[in-house]
DNA sequence: GTTTGCTTCCATCAAATGATGGAAAACATA
DNA sequence: TATGTTTTCCATCATTTGATGGAAGCAAAC
């Protein structure tokens, strides 16, 4: 309908769009129950009846700062797959553990926010995505079958069965990818509380922490490939 | 002073120790800003006065907890130690991530908290234990040495320098730690949104997390250990 | 039975918080 | 400039929330 409006509000200088990011960084560090629309409003500089004008209830916005988030983040993972494509297993892990580990380190918020989704109990459903990435990481990192698809092989077979489902992932799959992403999410989230601990400066501890990343979690994946092929 | 009275306090049935840990409970799943006092008073079928009695602000309650925790876990990491102690690395490992896992998703507040704290926000400083954890379990893992001291051999080095002193850590060895200490959390606490994603009953989600940890984390260290034997 | 000290609850407060109505301001357009 | 629309702010509400004072309950001591 009003095409002016709805550009105006994708404008990132516009009062919606500021609104949104300021958000998106203070529900990031206090948590939903943490942040108050006043906390958002006074960063951004503006009276609280104008950040309701734009967003409506408070809920209503943090849903719109879970939206964004995943936005941003399937296309992170869209470009990083594409820089990937055809490398050996560990290069493509190494390459993606580090630049991931770059963008969380840009945008902490990100993976502030989506470690309070997991661990908070919550009742909202917004989120249908996160499953979709991760099933996405699964196959592009070899640990699903793409778009396998039992019933071509056996017709009879109940269609309900999740195995049959054209892009299923195993549980299995599911679970190692979400090892390594909250692997990564976990040292930019706590940088505040470790960091201190390891006594390292920014710098030398994100370093720290890719290192210690692709230390940790490739060999695993590597020598299962090894392994799988020999047979 | 008053024997009697804090031995009522130490009591598990005593109001004090039941509004202790429904309090725990409830931060867990809340945090501390999604948590009220009334909800935690309500819980525990008392009146919220009954427990300002008891613990005096939200805040010492909520300090209470942590504390209470960290006594906990670190008396877990004491027992999973001499159960390990002397067995070959990746048994070490296997064992111990065994035992933590069932651990946690016995108690989930724990690991909901302790994740909470990375996370969020804070100015408290309750917690000079994790640090101190960290660094015991990296020992034990053979990741740092023990009680080494560099000031024998170099009398004149500077006091003050960090790889001097007696149980200096290093920031790799701890980070390692956390690695791994991290992957386990996450599984708990994600589990009420990770297993709707993997479809698994309760039994099997917990059985593929082990199996999940145990071949993720594993071979790294394994592997490593094997490498440095050899040169 | 009375006293004493600890525990619990009811009533209530003050501050914080999410939210709204309506006036003023800013802006666009004819 | 006049007119209509959009945006912003001020004043104000109703609820929620942390917190307290004081009365009532209760048990052991005297």
């Amino acid at each position: 309908m009003a095409t002016p409006l709805e550009k105006a509000h994708k404008d990132p200088e516009s009062m919606k769009a500021r609104i949104l990011a300021v958000a998106c960084r203070i529900f990031g560090e206090y948590g939903f129950h943490g942040t108050t629309t006043r906390m958002i409003a006074q960063e951004v500089g503006i009276d609280i009846s104008t950040l309701h004008y734009h967003w409506g209830e408070k809920k209503d916005l943090y849903e719109a700062v879970i939206l964004d988030i995943n936005k941003d983040l399937g296309q992170k993972l869209i470009d990083v797959e594409k820089i990937i494509h055809g490398l050996p297993l560990g290069e493509r892990m190494a390459i993606a553990i580090d630049t991931m580990t770059d963008y969380f380190f840009a945008r902490p918020e990100i993976s502030n926010i989506m470690l309070f989704r997991y661990i908070a109990k919550t009742r909202d459903n917004v989120d249908l995505r996160v499953p979709e990435f991760t099933a996405d990481i699964a196959r592009s990192m070899g640990l699903a079958k793409k778009s396998f698809n039992l019933a071509d092989s056996m017709p009879d077979s109940r269609v309900n069965s999740a195995a049959n489902l054209p892009n299923y992932t195993p549980p299995r799959a599911m679970l190692e990818v979400l090892a390594v992403m909250n692997a990564i999410h976990n040292f930019i989230s706590g940088e505040n509380f470790f960091r201190p601990m390891v006594n390292l400066e920014r710098e030398e501890y994100i370093k720290a922490v890719k290192e210690t990343l692709k230390f940790v979690l490739i060999p695993a994946f590597v020598q299962r490939e090894g392994e799988t092929r020999q047979s």
